[in-house]
DNA sequence: GTGGTCTAGACCACT
DNA sequence: GTGGTCTAGACCACC
């Protein structure tokens, strides 16, 4: 369910929080699930359960999962997931927007290209 | 005339490389100008002058530069530069569109976004 | 496995980058075997670590080998690495049939020479 | 008549010795005539005048040229010339044979690059 | 342990 | 003076 290129500069325990989180946002993990143990994992990734651990602390404090002593983590609620993801992927937006503009890049031009992109995924 | 954020995730020399490539894509920097010495730059900044050093290799590999030995590293062609970095744009704008699908942002709202973005860099 | 002479024009790094693709076209090396660690390599060859890891940075660049952060170095495939050192041994032959022809060496006698040394490594 | 390419690697005062190798090698300069002064090719190739001394001396060193106080610089036999940069041109065919035969490229596709390069010359 | 980055200070070749 | 290379030693993030 969660792949890990080990090969990207992204450390590893973030393609980890960011991919639950993707899962969650997409509605594959829904609320009150239970997230694959932290050993569990380690070995289905072939990982160190270190940076497992890692990445499901992050996940915590990001609001995205919470931890049930003795019993594992689970899945909180939804909202709190996507919303924050929103907010990362327009941020991220408007940064690009403040590059193309310093690039001579004028709405139109980019407004296309956005179109583009948007229709072309429809077919993956 | 560069600023450099010593505590950023990212590293000094390529915060140095985007922002020589912004001054000669914004028309700053021309074609044929000299840059500041290696020397020069690293007292300016006060960080080390190896630092500058892998920077402008860097500037020269992408073809933004050109060093002449025992002169100094000057600004090539702007096209080259530019092209460069509109690539770039595209190639974030496309990651950002991909994650914004995946989130079930319809294509209307990522747009008036990217419209207020654009007009309201205007009165920057 | 690999020497270096630290008396030549050729900077250390260039030679261990020459060297490790020569092993890897060699098939010395194959697709997925660790290289020596920057810091291992550094101990035998007697030289500095940053020298080890600027000539990795460019291997890398080159498509040669894949970092794993923590980890270490590994030889990536084969074939961009054939492929790019024949292009860049064809490019030499070109500059050197050129030369030929300004000092009015004709075909004939290049393609003996030519000859001549294929045969003379047959016996090394 | 000679062209300096101020961006190469190539140390200025080696491109002006090759070059002048050439020119008696091709003929254009022939045994016992006079070179421009120091002081005259600086001015031409507007670069500084220690830069030609350099080249001077080291075409000197070489048997190329020989000097005549208080005149100037004269071309001497162009044989010693031509045998030499004759010797460095195989030996640089040798070194390209060598690292073909590593590479796999047979003895066939070499020479067939070798026509190749000898025949696009020709239109030059 | 690994790679990646940075600093400090030195030497060299070239202009 | 310039860029280019190298050494020595340090710190960080990641696994």
């Amino acid at each position: 369910m969660i792949v890990i290129d080990s090969q990207s500069r992204q450390p590893i325990y973030e393609q980890i929080v960011e991919h639950v989180e993707s899962l969650i946002a997409a509605g594959v993990m829904s609320q009150g699930e239970q997230l694959p143990s932290v050993r569990a994992l380690a070995v289905e990734l072939s990982i160190n359960p270190n940076t497992i651990q890692k990445a499901y602390a992050i996940l915590e404090e990001h609001g995205a999962i919470y931890p049930v002593k003795g019993k594992g983590n689970f899945v909180s609620e939804k909202d709190k997931v996507t919303d924050r993801m929103k907010g990362q992927c327009f941020g991220r937006l408007k940064e690009t927007v403040d590059q193309a503009k310093k690039l001579g890049i004028n709405e139109e031009e980019f407004s296309i290209k956005v179109r583009t992109y948007y229709r072309e995924g429809k077919h993956d």
